[in-house]
DNA sequence: TTGACAAATAAGAAAAATTATTATTTAATA
DNA sequence: TATTAAATAATAATTTTTCTTATTTGTCAA
């Protein structure tokens, strides 16, 4: 649904809140248009800076909760992190995710391999599965870099000297 | 790490702590001792209550950094949630999570096939990868008879009455 | 078209969760 | 055993999420 003309993305929401029995108002049209123009993996509150601009009027809480409704209806993922606040993601196609576990970042990729991924026979059976996606966590070539500059430290990379080892 | 008996498993933790030149504090041990008996996937909060038990001096952020803690060491991983209280797992070995959109349960489950997956090329390169995991989203067998007794809804399900379908 | 009704919104408050600050204590080393 | 840096406890402050209530608005059906 990226790549269409805005109007055929807009026909679709559209079509797509009507399935639902969604009603189609204008600030969740103000929010959709502006999540489909994002490429990144944005926050309930960076989304509604974001809306804010051509909507002044909009409340968080209406953005927030417009992202939760799009996503129970399949119209945007959330994007699995390890704590912090919540993001979103309008990429609903098949990806995958790369976690920098130092500094955050997501990464998305492509793999055929993995969007082929059966489901195994007992999860099939007793669960009703949407979306299978692989997370992979690791350090990016940046934190990388930093981390033998700096040490083993993780977390607060900033402000921690360098870990002694012992031994 | 999950089935030896306490002091070898202890002895194993004292060992990771060396190693990686942290402390051998009595609240990292209190911490690690009730997070390897937990079989689920606790938040801070579960856990200062659990460890409060026992330890009834420990407070709330020495138990929430000392979780981060065991994450940067890999004692511990934190479980890729759709927002919501960032939620800690004790099991290390490979495994792979079934996460219901619904209720937020997550359940774990074994896959030889997954553990088996490549890293992508670019992402070799470009990442230092730990580890890896499958998340599958979907719903729970109970939240999906829920589901079809009271309709659509998938947030709010108590208080929700059933969405009117249009057309 | 319009009236009725339920859903959606805005605004503010509250709750939940996370992170920071600082004085004090403690584990590990020499 | 003294030294030193790390870890802790106790607040406090932020950030993020959820709730409450009055009001507005989209949709359906008459």
């Amino acid at each position: 649904m990226q790549n269409e003309p805005d109007s055929d993305c807009l026909d679709r929401f559209i079509q797509h809140c009507r399935e639902f029995g969604l009603k189609i108002t204008p600030q969740r049209c103000a929010v959709y248009k502006e999540i489909v123009r994002t490429k990144s993996h944005p926050t309930a509150d960076e989304m509604f800076q974001i809306v804010k601009k051509e909507y002044p009027n909009i409340s968080y809480d209406t953005v927030n909760r417009t992202l939760l409704t799009f996503a129970e209806v399949g119209l945007v993922d959330v994007v699995p992190t390890k704590g912090g606040p919540r993001r979103f993601d309008p990429d609903m196609d098949n990806h995958h995710h790369f976690h920098c576990i130092r500094c955050g970042k997501i990464v998305d990729f492509l793999s055929e391999e993995f969007d082929n991924l059966g489901i195994p026979g007992p999860i099939q059976d007793e669960f009703t599965v949407f979306t299978k996606r692989v997370v992979m966590n690791g350090l990016c070539s940046k934190c990388r870099k930093d981390m033998r500059k700096q040490g083993l430290k993780l977390r607060d990379a900033k402000k921690t000297k360098q870990i002694r080892r012992i031994k």
